[in-house]
DNA sequence: AAAATAAACAACCGCTCCCTT
DNA sequence: GAAGGGAGCGGTTGTTTATTT
């Protein structure tokens, strides 16, 4: 809109904060309140602009962050969420109590995302490198996740083509939604009202879950060259993108905390156990998953493990606080 | 021990969204 | 409905710290 920028007046600071700047700002929002921003400086006496004065107590000052290595279920929810919500840092960040969106990218950027490339994994997409070597595998074993994958990747675009629709829906559905008695139901969805399956989730996750289920520990080697990510049993439940996804309305957060410790259980017990099991002799094929079982009953158990886990992290995404910007 | 390189983190910049007028 | 302004978001850059040579 041809808008002049904040922080274009000459004499206003730039670059890093002062202990004194810190704690000017600090005592003066834990009085006042930050209020607007724009006029924080001057009252506060800070030669900065407000968008510095913002981002410096969002992302370091505010009283409620959490700061430190982030823990593997954390580094397993940074994953599960960007698969789902791409780059939407805020929107990942609203369920990493205490972790700033500038922080969790922070952290993508320099940890996640290259751990990922090195899994064979593309970052972005969240998909597989390998599945051209896949396909050329043969194993009837590889064919059948294959046609797992082609319906779950099916199910993906026709859930991504949806929320683009609903995307330029929403501003002018919102407010009929808003005082609608169905809150789950999503103009054009093609879901009924009332219908728990009104969930549109795009799944871009699937070979995240493979590769951090059967490939994560021995990734960072490179042993084997790059595709040396064992192609696991597909996860998920096969046949639909909904089938097994209960979309429950009006959790609270102690719910999604419930979700989130489903999760942990479901999901960094792998992690913590192929890392426990990083030296393993693993050939790709038979390092297939929880606890090195390998057999076919663990296959079973898997999938089951698999299906509550992807109960939960779309349980924990969709109780979401109201706040949440995601949905 | 010093230099070079890589990694990590804090902060800036520009854009977009949303609200108000 | 259009314009203006504030705030928030995501990409990117710059600086500091750690590691390697």
């Amino acid at each position: 809109m041809g808008r002049s920028p904040c922080c274009d007046k000459v004499g206003l600071k730039k670059g890093p904060w002062t202990p004194e700047e810190d704690q000017k700002l600090l005592a003066y929002i834990e009085e006042h309140g930050h209020g607007s921003w724009r006029a924080l400086p001057a009252k506060a006496g800070l030669q900065r602009c407000g968008k510095s004065c913002r981002l410096r107590w969002t992302n370091y000052l505010r009283p409620d962050i959490k700061r430190g290595k982030f823990s593997l279920q954390e580094e397993q929810t940074i994953i599960q969420l960007h698969a789902l919500l791409g780059n939407r840092w805020s929107a990942i960040a609203t369920h990493l109590p205490k972790r700033t969106d500038n922080e969790i990218k922070n952290y993508w950027n320099t940890h996640l995302k290259k751990r990922l490339a090195k899994m064979g994994i593309d970052p972005v997409t969240h998909k597989s490198k390998n599945d051209a070597l896949l396909s050329s595998d043969g194993e009837s074993k590889n064919a059948a996740n294959l046609s797992h994958m082609a319906q779950w990747e099916s199910a993906r675009l026709e859930a991504e083509a949806r929320l683009v629709r609903e995307s330029k829906l929403r501003s002018h559905s919102i407010q009929h939604q808003l005082s609608s008695t169905t809150p789950g139901y999503i103009p054009g969805s093609g879901s009924s009202p009332g219908s728990t399956s009104a969930l549109v989730q795009p799944q871009r996750s699937l070979d995240v879950l493979k590769a951090w289920n059967g490939g994560w520990s021995k990734s960072s080697e490179g042993a084997g060259g790059e595709n040396s990510i064992s192609m696991t049993e597909f996860v998920g439940t096969s046949g639909s993108t909904e089938s097994g996804i209960i979309k429950e309305e009006g959790k609270t957060c102690d719910d999604v905390h419930a979700g989130k410790n489903v999760m942990e259980e479901g999901f960094t017990h792998l992690l913590l156990g192929d890392s426990a099991e990083r030296s393993l002799s693993d050939n790709g094929k038979d390092s297939d998953h929880s606890g090195g079982s390998g057999s076919g009953s663990g296959s079973s158990n898997y999938y089951e493990d698999n299906k509550n886990y992807w109960n939960s992290i779309l349980n924990l995404v969709n109780s979401s606080p109201s706040s949440s910007p995601m949905f």
